[in-house]
DNA sequence: AAAAACCATTGACTTTTGTCAATGAAAAAG
DNA sequence: CTTTTTCATTGACAAAAGTCAATGGTTTTT
């Protein structure tokens, strides 16, 4: 159940069989249907939630329009930080593409977990370092490059997310029509 | 001279007088003129950087334009973080916008401060944490927001940088042209 | 198995943004 | 103090992206 998470744990930081075991009694596993919500905006977000199996994105709603600020699949992690930790309501939704398993983190198990496991917070931080890092290169990257070009970058860094996920999803999360999208693709497919 | 550096960590970390004698220890003063690097694309980013006075950019280079992705005033904290915990070349040039005066934080002292000093790894963990929340709004609000509304929010959450920094700057901050944000604020003036 | 919902693509048109060039004002350099 | 350099604004035009509407193919639901 707790498979994945622990290897990714370990890749950030190796602990031993006991460590893991006191790790695994603040857990929560917990499963989402297709387009069930994780959460919604205006809830407090309660936890931090690792993907070990399905696909999951994080939106806002402007305007009646959805904007995917985030994809999540098995490996990662996803959570409204903002509202994890200060409390105040969540400004994001967050619900399920596919049938989904997670292991959750709460708020509570969160806390216990700095005071009495210095190698969680070890963890948390290159977490934390590694999402800061990779949203800078893609804000970078909406800033500079022409959208063919993050087009390009999009498809090779993720190919799962192509495949699994519907095109007018990937046009929001770039920020783009799925019409518009629809064109870039037929743009790029020309120039072979 | 590192008032404010300890004042902020401070506010995230309380310290005793000796644990700030002993952070102190490893804390590097620099000065800076204006225009002068502080970090240069390919270069391997040595150090963090904490603003005690004066205002930096971080920028990438791509076709001969210049791309902002951050500004830094006293208080901020700045550094190409990536290629500061790989060792890899830099993606990003830092330079100063005014006279500047930094408190830095070398490598070495970053993980000899890891090693001996648990609250700086909560410090740089809290400092990280919300890095990355700002940014997260930040392309929210580039992906779902109109650009008028996007200028606005900049100028109430940043009224000293608007003051402080050219505008074709800011243009590029958010990834327009000087005449379109120049076009963008005739249209705003015009509304009143 | 049939009906409904979802999805990608395309065309015609509108709106937004970028590009190029010019101007005048302000700031920096000598 | 004078000369450059930097900067913001504007106009005319080109390119890019959005909007609306329609189509046909999938997938999902019943």
């Amino acid at each position: 159940m707790y498979n994945l998470f622990f290897q990714k744990y370990n890749e950030k930081v190796p602990l031993s069989d006991e460590e893991q075991e006191q790790i695994k009694k603040y857990l929560t596993p917990k499963k989402l249907r297709k387009k069930q919500y994780l959460l919604q905006e205006g809830d407090v977000c309660k936890v931090i939630a690792f993907v070990e199996n399905g696909a999951l994105r994080e939106y806002a709603v402007e305007n009646g329009k959805e904007h995917i600020i985030q994809f999540a699949l098995e490996g990662w992690t996803i959570s409204d930080l903002f509202s994890f930790f200060t409390g105040e309501p969540a400004t994001y939704h967050i619900d399920a593409l596919e049938d989904t398993e997670l292991v959750l983190i709460t708020k509570d198990a969160h806390e216990e977990l700095l005071k009495t496991q210095p190698k969680y917070e070890t963890y948390m931080r290159l977490l934390i370092t590694n999402a800061y890092i990779a949203l800078q290169r893609r804000l970078t990257s909406n800033i500079s490059l022409p959208i063919e070009e993050r087009y390009i970058n999009f498809t090779e860094k993720y190919p799962d997310i192509v495949q699994r996920v519907p095109q007018h999803m990937i046009a929001s999360y770039m920020g783009l029509t799925p019409e518009t999208l629809s064109r870039i693709r037929k743009k790029l497919a020309n120039r072979k």
